[in-house]
Parts: structure tokens; sequence; C-alpha cells
RNA sequence: GGGUGCUUAGCUCAGCGGUAGAGCAUCGCCCUUACAAGGCGAAGGUCGGGAGUUCGAGCCUCUCAGCACCCACCA
């Protein structure tokens, strides 16, 4: 199939040879492994970059520019702008590639290998993903740097370019960094890496992003960061949450007010503890090992290390937090605020110390609360263990899931109203394997369906039984150690009013231990008078693990016969949230918080109203949390953390102080002058998170800040810390500063990947935000999803699956596109699903938003706009139209932002911007442009760039680096700025920033609904147009004529745009549409008849078509209106609504039908 | 056992009493002097099932089903 030459094939041709340039250019670079040979940077890109890559003249052969092109010029124009794109995109992707190859090549080697070497014996057989943190602060400081050296590149390439003067350049993307000369043409497609990166530093420099301290203005904006880890990198819900952020605090800022975006980190106890362990345990060191003072150095090691990536993650992403008042959770001055809230609370009270059942980690080796603890249901199986009568031959089976807990029972428990073991109830039954004897108890709290009805009683290590234990004065026994291995002797607890039988003497007897009643002090659990005793276990399980004693104990007494039988089972399984260990109720002395006193009050601000929480459903959630609350335990058996500000001394009394010499002076005041020691534990990371409102404005000493900022406005948070963060937020705040933290709590969803999952590490379906904004190979995508799985073994199904869904990995979207589709996710359910194909069609919507402004720059720039407001403007109604649009949409972000519906907001930009200024607006103005009338004109211009400008502001807090880099170049077009300061000079002197600029307030008086009215009827008559030459098949290069029947005076203005929108070649309005076999369209009481020739047939059978849809519509029009009691009771308006339907319908199908006959 | 959501086009989601919508995907046609990351057009849904309230129900009420999530001590 010979196909004459086209110009495509000319084109691929082209780039056929820009493919050979690339090689040869390759051809050139040293390849080889001879690592030495690699250039520098400056050498690649001087040889290659700026000298060896030919402009497109010189690919083209030359062709001397015509002064008038004819059409097939025209297109031939059209077509190597295409192409000239396309060969720069390819030899920028290829630059790309080579400077990460000699980036990579360059330093991998030297650092990155050494790294590599250590992470690799790290990542061997460790459960660990340090390295992956590693690698990803590796990859984004290359990153980076790459980023950096571009800039100095674009930089470079500009000033090239200029002196040559050379207009085509096939370094688009290089002009498009600072914009030198004002005719220069904004590159073809929007670019968003340089723009980003020069940005930032701009704004940051300038102290944009400085609160707000003006005390005489009323208006106050402040939004406090949830802290994040300070060692940990950004993820996509940080990159949600913030965005949200910061567009209100974006918005706020160009309303005027005084604004506080407050950021810091948190140390995140836990958290950070177990990454630094994991570092140690592959140097093959201990914490112990290494002694506390030691490592808490490394800590703090690790924390400068790593501790700076996510607020630089943060800044890619373009949040304007006030970083000059950053503040971490372990600083001096929080610290001391931590401090000074312990003591405080301890005066009053609030914080007692005592021995009691608590969520132990026998991995971690600490205490951990209860909202630490995630249950999942787990298989299991339930053991039935009989305990032999002590008198008699009878047993009595009891069910358990945890057998090894036997050891310390204390006692067998049926329901009072049973009558299988009534008859037992106060009976001693002998505890197999441990020679003790215990009692037979009822109690109500039994269920006599489950299992065999009775049930072992274990206070020291079950939740349930500590309360049987508390109601039955029972004693308590603890087995295990803090690794919960099994202890050779049980630290025993007997309390008042209790007994415990000591195994059996070989003589057979036993030992009864006993407590007389005692007193109980207010408030104090049943055991807190205990008196302490050992008791020893059988030897055999002395060390054994939790679960390999398990293992024996149910061999022991299958073999004593005493297991009556084994059912699979499924139990709910408590595991800690951080190590994923199954957390064990131990018994040991712990700090609390009193949670009723302090709940109270923060239910009171809730239900008053001065708390708004936004979706207010988790009103309920808040509040069933509290109403329900317990005391909180916040002590940690950690070494990083907060230290517990207590002191003990010989005697085992305590002095709780703000120093040591304040604790020595009250042991003093008490008679003791002894020596101190202070308590090892430190306090639940979440213990200072909950002072974060007040302790980031240097709380208590009085300043602007603290004056200004508390409350702050909102609080931006998922719902997964209501209750860790919010509610305790609420309690502290309340309690410390009789302020509430923040007005109002926006809740959003959590971000999952397309599927719904939550995005976790072992699952490989983790997004990285810098990934989207950045692009990122397959290959590197794979290997970051597949590195240091907690199980290597689902690497492969990741790998695949990782292939299957990005084969050709993630494109690089830039930081505005990733906010505007998270901006347009954030809808106020539950679950956001991140969908790769809205950042895609977000990014292309940047795209159409920089070749709108790109029309209206060489439409606008260096002519006359209409600033002079002497010179005769002309605003036709498409003008009036967009401006009254722009009301709308400005009205609708002012709701949204009020609403918390970013979803709503990038939707009315969204549409605004491209379904009305580009779609429709830009089209008419096109038309406007092409008359003679200079009024007209002027003011085409005039409304294109004012418009534009205005959208810029608008859709600056959702995609601040591209609507700046815009308006700087849109502001001076439409007066809103001086013609631009050179941007070296930009900072120095009358710095102006969009950032700065007022926020669009919508003007009601400029809504023309009549101008609405009449672009809406236009566009219906050009889509009329548009759909019959689809229809008839007519190609969209064939012009055509259209004869309209309606009337001339409505329909006169509408021609030239008709003509154009709809490609015409005349427009002729008629008292009566010719008799002819040619396709017609009714709309709004015209007839549009395209001139062609066609089928009666066909035509015939589409205008029957439109009969049957329209009598559809008139038969259901006319079965309201025949309903009298519609009629009667549904409201006037719509009444009349449905009647001027069934008019409007009726005069429709009239009209079709005439045009039914007359084809006839 | 309590509680809270969700179920609307193939996919992701808006809509919350008055003529069923968007983006993506699909199917046509097209290099149209801002944009092929584009333009124009088309197709696609008895709004999970059932009952009720109402002149009128994706929208309100009840109920059933399915799916999520949260809280709670079922051994």
């Amino acid at each position: 199939m010979a196909e004459p030459p086209t110009p495509r094939d000319e084109g691929e041709d082209l780039l056929r040879r820009a493919d050979a340039l690339l090689a040869r250019r390759r051809g050139a670079a040293p390849p080889g492994p001879d690592e030495s040979e690699i250039p520098t940077l400056t050498e690649v890109v001087d040889t290659a970059a700026t000298a060896d890559i030919p402009t497109l003249t010189e690919v083209v052969p030359a062709e001397p520019a015509p002064a008038r092109p004819t059409a097939g010029e025209v297109i031939g124009r059209v077509q190597m702008q295409n192409l000239e794109h396309g060969v720069y995109q390819k030899l920028k992707r290829d630059l790309d590639q080579e400077i990460a190859r000699v980036l990579e090549s360059r330093f991998l080697p030297d650092v990155g290998a050494a790294l590599d070497a250590a992470l690799q014996k790290v990542v061997r057989d460790i459960k660990s993903d340090i390295n992956a943190m590693v690698r990803a602060s590796i990859e984004e400081t290359l990153r980076t740097q790459l980023k950096n050296l571009r800039i100095a590149l674009e930089a470079r390439a500009a000033l090239q370019g200029a002196a040559a003067g050379a207009s085509g350049s096939i370094m688009p993307a290089f002009s498009a960094a600072p914009p030198a000369s004002s005719t220069m043409e904004l590159a073809k497609s929007f670019e968003p890496a340089a723009i980003e990166a020069r940005w930032y530093p701009i704004w940051e420099k300038n102290g944009f992003f400085r609160a707000g301290l003006d005390e005489s203005n009323p208006r106050r904006f402040c939004i406090l960061l949830p802290p994040p880890n300070v060692t940990g990198t950004l993820h996509m819900g940080h990159a949600f949450q913030q965005t949200l952020m910061d567009a209100l605090v974006r918005y706020h800022r160009m309303r005027g007010y005084n604004t506080l975006w407050q950021p810091g980190t948190d140390h995140a106890g836990i958290a950070t503890q177990i990454v630094v362990e994991r570092n140690l345990e592959a140097e093959g060191l201990t914490r112990e090992s290494l002694g506390r003072d030691k490592f808490v150095e490394r800590v703090w090691q690790w924390k400068e290390e790593s501790g700076s990536t996510i607020s630089r993650q943060m800044r890619r992403l373009g949040a304007s937090c006030d970083w000059e008042r950053e503040r971490f959770t372990m600083d001096e001055g929080l610290s001391r605020v931590v401090t000074e809230a312990f003591v405080r609370l301890h005066e009053q009270g609030l914080i007692y110390r005592g021995k009691r059942l608590v969520n132990w980690d026998p991995v971690l080796r600490t205490a951990v609360s209860d909202l630490e603890v995630e249950s999942e249901e787990e298989d299991g199986e339930l053991w039935y263990i009989a305990y032999p009568l002590a008198e008699g031959r009878e047993r009595i089976t009891v069910a358990t899931t945890r057998p090894e807990t036997l050891l310390g029972d204390v006692a067998v428990m049926v329901h009072p109203e049973d009558g299988r073991y009534r008859h037992l109830v106060g009976k001693e039954v002998e505890l197999p394997l441990t020679g003790r004897r215990i009692p037979v108890i009822a109690d109500p709290a039994v269920d006599r369906e489950f299992g065999t009805g009775a049930v072992k009683v274990t206070p020291g290590h079950d939740p349930n039984d500590f309360r049987v234990g508390e109601r039955h004065r029972l004693a308590l026994i603890n087995v295990f150690n803090a690794d919960a291995s099994v202890r050779r002797h049980a630290e025993v607890f007997l309390v008042p009013g209790s007994s415990l039988a000591l195994p059996r003497r070989a003589d057979g007897s036993y030992t009864v231990l006993q407590q007389q009643a005692g007193q109980y002090h207010d408030n104090a659990l049943y055991m807190d008078a205990f008196t302490p005793a050992q008791l020893e276990l059988p030897p055999a399980y002395a060390g054994l693990d939790r679960f390999e004693a398990r293992r024996r104990i149910v061999a022991d007494l299958r073999a004593q016969g005493l297991l009556v039988k084994t059912e699979k089972y499924r139990l709910k399984v408590p595991r800690c949230g951080r190590s994923g260990a199954i957390v064990e109720p131990m018994l040991t002395d712990q700090w609390f918080v009193k949670a009723l006193p302090l709940a109270k009050p923060a239910l009171e601000v809730v239900a008053r109203g001065e708390i708004r929480f936004v979706p207010e459903n988790w009103t309920t959630i808040y509040n069933q949390w509290l109403e329900n609350i317990q005391d909180w335990c916040i002590s940690r058996q950690l070494w990083w953390g907060h230290r517990i500000p207590a002191w003990y001394d010989e005697a085992g009394r305590t002095y709780v102080a703000r120093s040591e010499e304040e604790a020595r002076a009250k042991a003093r005041a008490a008679g003791y002058d002894g020596p101190l020691e202070r308590d090892p534990d430190v306090l639940d990371t979440w213990f200072s998170s909950a002072l974060w409102p007040f302790s980031t404005l240097d709380w208590p000493r009085d300043n602007p800040a603290l004056r200004m900022y508390l409350p702050s406005s909102v609080l931006v948070t998922g719902f997964d810390i209501i209750f860790f963060w919010v509610a305790r937020m609420v309690m502290m705040t309340l309690h410390f500063t009789g302020r509430v933290p923040f007005r109002e709590v926006y809740v959003h969803g959590l971000v999952r990947d397309a599927e719904g999952q939550k995005m976790s590490k072992s699952k490989g379906n983790i997004l990285d935000p810098l990934d989207l904004i950045d692009g990122i190979g397959l290959e590197a995508l794979v290997e970051k999803r597949t590195s240091n799985l907690m199980n290597p073994k689902q690497a492969e199904a990741i790998a695949a699956a990782t292939r299957r869904q990005f084969p050709d990995g993630i494109p690089a979207f830039g930081a505005d596109a990733l906010r505007f589709t998270f901006a347009s996710l954030a809808t106020h359910g539950r679950d956001i699903k991140f969908d790769l194909a809205r950042c895609e069609g977000y990014r292309n919507f940047c795209n159409k938003l920089w070749n709108a402004a790109r029309f209206v720059l060489m439409n606008c720039e260096g002519r006359d706009i209409g600033l002079d407001e002497t010179a005769p403007v002309e605003l036709t109604v498409a003008d009036r139209w967009i401006a009254s649009r722009l009301q709308r949409a400005e009205a609708e972000a002012h709701q949204a932002f009020r609403e918390y519906r970013f979803d709503n907001l990038a939707r009315a930009i969204y549409e605004l911007t491209w379904d009305e200024y580009c779609d429709w607006y830009v089209e008419l103005a096109k038309v406007q442009l092409a008359d003679a009338n200079e009024a007209r004109a002027r003011g085409t211009r005039r409304t294109l760039a004012r418009v534009l400008e205005a959208i810029l502001r608008l859709a600056h807090p959702v995609i601040p680096f591209i609507t700046e880099e815009l308006w700087q170049r849109v502001a001076p077009l439409a007066g809103k700025i001086p013609p631009r300061p050179s941007l070296e000079r930009w900072g120095k002197e009358g710095a102006v920033s969009i950032m700065l600029a007022p926020y669009p307030e919508p003007q009601p008086e400029r809504i023309d609904e009549a101008a609405e009215r009449e672009i809406a009827l236009l566009k219906d008559l050009t889509n009329a147009c548009r759909t019959l030459r689809s229809e008839m098949g007519i190609a969209p290069g064939v012009r055509l004529p259209l004869l309209i029947e309606g009337e001339r005076a409505q329909l006169e203005g509408f021609i030239p745009y008709l003509a154009a929108l709809a490609r015409l070649s005349e427009v002729v309005i008629e008292k009566k549409l010719p008799q002819a076999d040619a396709p017609v369209s009714i709309v709004g009481g015209c007839k549009l008849m395209l001139k062609v020739e066609v089928d009666a047939a066909a035509e015939r059978e589409r205008l029957n078509r439109e009969a049957s849809r329209l009598e559809q519509e008139i038969a259901r029009a006319r079965a309201k209106l025949d309903n009298p009691s519609f009629i009667q009771r549904a409201p006037p308006l719509i009444v009349a609504q449905e009647k001027e339907r069934l008019a409007r319908f009726t005069a429709t199908l009239e009209k079709v039908k005439e045009q039914l006959e007359r084809l006839a």
C-alpha cells in the first residue's frame, strides 16, 4: 500500500534523524565501565546539551519563513511545532537519563557502595524497612541535586537562548526559566519541575510564610500541622492532608488574615526507638549494651540525619508553613512545657502512679495504651482442661484459649444458676501441674453457653478475670517475666481478704497464705493494698517463652489425661500496633492520667458548640469515647522520650518536680537527704502531642502568637487519631489554658490505593507522593516496593502486580497536579481511593491552563489591552457572560472553603477554566479579536487578561506553583501589578507575589443573567450544528452554509460566532426554511438547517427519533399536570415550570413534525 | 454486643425532595495558528432489593442484603 509522501513521513524521518543525533551524542559520551572517564555534569552539558544538540532549524532543512503563509505552509508550521515538541521531549528524556546515570555512577560507587554494603547486611536478617528509608533519602537527595543542577542549566540555556535570539530553540522548557524578556513565548507545554524549584525558595526567602503578628488585625487564621514523625518520610496521607491545609492557609493569607501555619515534628517515641534499635542490631549492638545515654545520643544522631527529610518533602509539595516557627516535641522549650504539665497535673491529683494490669508488649518490653492495641481475629484453638476436685473423683472441665496462664489461676468460676455445677461452688479443685488448690466460685459474668460453662480465673493476666478477682477478693499471680517468658518464681499479690494455697508439700499438706481485710483508699483498685509474696512455679517451664510454655503445658496435660479435647477456634488476638507482638496483660507499676475530670469539660465544649466537627457525625464518635474513657497510661518503658520528672528516695517515696534540684528540695522538706533516683520511664508520645496547641506557642509565657493563635481556627486530621490526639488536645488545652485548642475539626478520609486497600509496605501498594511529582521509572518503582519486605516471599507477587499496574512507571505529574487531585478527592467520605488516572487528568488541566495563558499572552502582551480607561472599550455579551460566570465560580469557591468541600472547590475551578473559559470564551474571543472593531478588540483583550488573572488567584491555594508562574506574566496585563521586576531583583524591592494578592471576591452586581441566557442559546445553537455535522458525517474541515429560521434580532449577533464555532461558510437567517432534503435541528424556537444534501429517508428517521423523544417528555409533563393534586399541592413555581416545559416540548414537536411533512 | 459509614454509567465519585451528572475508560471524526497532556461528536444508569411517606423519592422513613470501618472484657 504505497502512500504518497506526506508531511507525517517527513516527520518520522525527522525523528529518525533526531535519534541518530542522540545516538551520536551518546557515542561521544564515554560509555564503558571506566568510572574515571565519566564526565562531570558540566562537561556533559557543555559539550552535549548546549553545543551538540542542534536547533530545530538545523535539523529541519531551513526554509525561509514566508511572509504570508498559505494554508499548506501553515499546516507545516503547526506540524513543525509539534515535531519540535516531540524532539524536545525525546532529547530531554535522554538528557535526564544521562544526568541520572552520571550522578549515579559518580556518587553511588563512592558513597552508595559502602552504604549499600552496610544496608545489605542490615536487610539480610532483620525485618526492617530502614533500607528503604535510607534509599529513599538518598534518592531524594540525588533528585534534589539533579533539580538544582537543572535549574542552573536552565538559567544558562535561557541566557544563551536570549543571546542567540533563536526562535527555533528545541529546549523550550529551559525558556520556562526566568522569563527574561517580556515577549518571550511560554513553553509549549507545562513543565512543572523547573517552576516548582524556582518559586518555593523565593516565597520562603521573602518571608511570605511568616506568621502574621499584627494584633490590630482581628482576622486570624491558624492551623497546627499534625506533627509527623521527625525521622519519617512523606506519605500519601501527609501529602493529602497538607494539601488541604495549605489551600486553607493560602486562601486566608490572600484574604488578609493574620495567618499562621504552625509546623513541627514529633519524636514518635516507640517508632523511632524501634528504628534505631534495628540499626544497632545491624551493628551487632543492643540498646542495653550501649547504655541509656549512648543510646539516646544515637537516636539524636539519627534524628539529625533524617530529621529534615519530611520538611524538605513538604516544601516540594508547596506547603507554606512558617518554618521559622518550626518546633520539635523534644526541643528544650517543648520539653519544659511537658514537664510543667506533668508536674501541675500531679500536683492537682490528676496524675497518679500505681500497679495496674496494663497492655504489655513483651518484645518492646514496655506498656502501651489501650489505643495502641489492635485486635484482629486469628485462628487459634480452644483447649478443654479437666481440673480434678480436691475431694472425690469428680472433675470440672474449663475451656481456655490460653492454657499457659493456668500457672496463674486462682479460681474456677461458674454461673451461680448453672445446675451442672451448683453443687461444686465453694469446693476446691486441684490445679493441674502446680500442686495448688483453688476454689470454685460463682459469678454471673459467666456465659453458660460457652465452652463448658466453667472458666479458669487468672486475674494477673486477663482484664476480665482481674475484675472477677476484685469482686471475689482473689490474689493475683504474675507468672511472666518482662519478655513473657515463664518465671521461676511468680510474683504474688495478696490483697485484703484473699488467700492462696501454696504448692502441696511432700507430706500432702498445703500452706495457705492469707491477708486480713484491709483498707482501700479512694478511687483505688482492690489490689492497691496488696502484700507481695512469691510462689514457686513448676521448674519445667521456667524461662520458656509463653508459646513454648503453652506447647509443653498442653503436652503435659495430655500426658496426665487432663486434656479433654481441643477445638479450632477464631479468637481476637490483641497485638501491639507498633511491634505486632501479642500483647500480654501484665501487672506493672505505671503512671496514669485520671481521665474523668478532664473528659467532662472536653465533652461540654463540644456540646456547647465551641468546637465543631466537620462532618458533624464525628461528634458522636468523639462523645462516645470520652463518655467511656479509661485512665490513660502515660508511662513507657523506653529510653527515647520525655523522661518522667519523678524521683524516688531510698524508702521508695516519690518526689515529682520540675528538676532534680526541686526534687531534692522537696525531699529535704520531707526530711530526707539521701540519694534520689529518677524514674527511668518516659512519657507516651501522645502526652506531648496533647500539649501541641499551646506548647508550640511558647506557653505559659505570654506572647503575641499565644494571644492571637490560641485557639487555632481548624484542625485538619484523619479520623484515625480522634482519640489518640484530638480528644486529648481538647482535654489538655482546656485544662491548662482554659481555651479550646481549635474551633473546628475537619475530619478527612484516609488515602487508600485504587482498589480501596490500605497502603502498606507489605501489600506493596505504596505510592510515594514525591514519585507522583517527579515521576519514577518502572524498575526503580519495583525495587522500591520489593526491597526490605517483612516477608521477602511477597516480592515476586508485588513486582508482578506493579509491572502490570504501571508498565511504564509513573510519569511526572508535578506538585500542582497532585495537589489538585487531592483537593478533588477530598469529599466528606471515609475512604479516598487514590486514582492515578485522576492525577493525570489534573496534570492535563494544568497544561490546559498553561496553554490558555499562552494564548492570552500571545494576543495581549505588547498590545493595547484597554488599561487606559479613557480609551473606548466595548464589552460584548460574551465578555459580560464570562465575567458573570467568574463571579459565580468565585462565590462557589468561597462557599467550598467555608464547608471544607475541596472537591467542590476543585470542580468550580476546573469547570470555569476548562468548560467555560477555554472551551467557549477563548473561542468567542478569537472571533472578537478577528473583528476590525478596535474598541471591541481592546475589550476582549482586557477581558481575556482580567478573567485569566482572576482564575489564577482563584486557583492559587490549590495549585500554587503554576499560578505564580503565570500570574507573573498575566497580572501586569490585567493591570494588577506593574510590569514585572526582573527575577534577579525579586525580593529586594517590591516583591510581588500572587501569594500576597487578594483572593477574588465575587461581585454579585456583575452577574449578568441576560448575557448568560444569550450565551446559553448560542451554545445550544452551536452544539446543535455540531451534532448535525457529526451525525451527518461531515468532516470537520468542510465548511457549510447554515440557514436559520428564527428571530433576526435575536440571532443576528450570533452569526460570526456561530460561523466560527460550528465551522460554517455562511449563516443566513430566513423567514422560512426552504424545502430541501437537508438536516434540521430545532433549538429554542429556531430551526437550523445545514445546507447539505442528505438522504431524505435517513433524515426522516432521525426526526422521528427526535419526535418520539419529545412525545415522551410531553407525556410525562402532561401526566403531572393532569394530576389535580399536583396542581393543588406542588409549589406554584414548580407547576409553572412544568407548564413551561410542556409548552416548550409541544412547540418543538410541532416544528419537528412540520419539518417531517416538508421532507415528504 | 454496640456504633458509624458506604452501595448512582465499565472504573472513581459528585448530586440529598422537582427534567439522572463529572472525570477516566469506550466508540466515531479531526493537526482546527493556545493546548494531540488537544478539539468535536456519540454511546452508556429501572440510582443494591423491598415496603412506606409525598402531588412528586438516588435524595426522607422503615426493612432486608452486601461491603467497609470503629468501639467493647466473651474465656
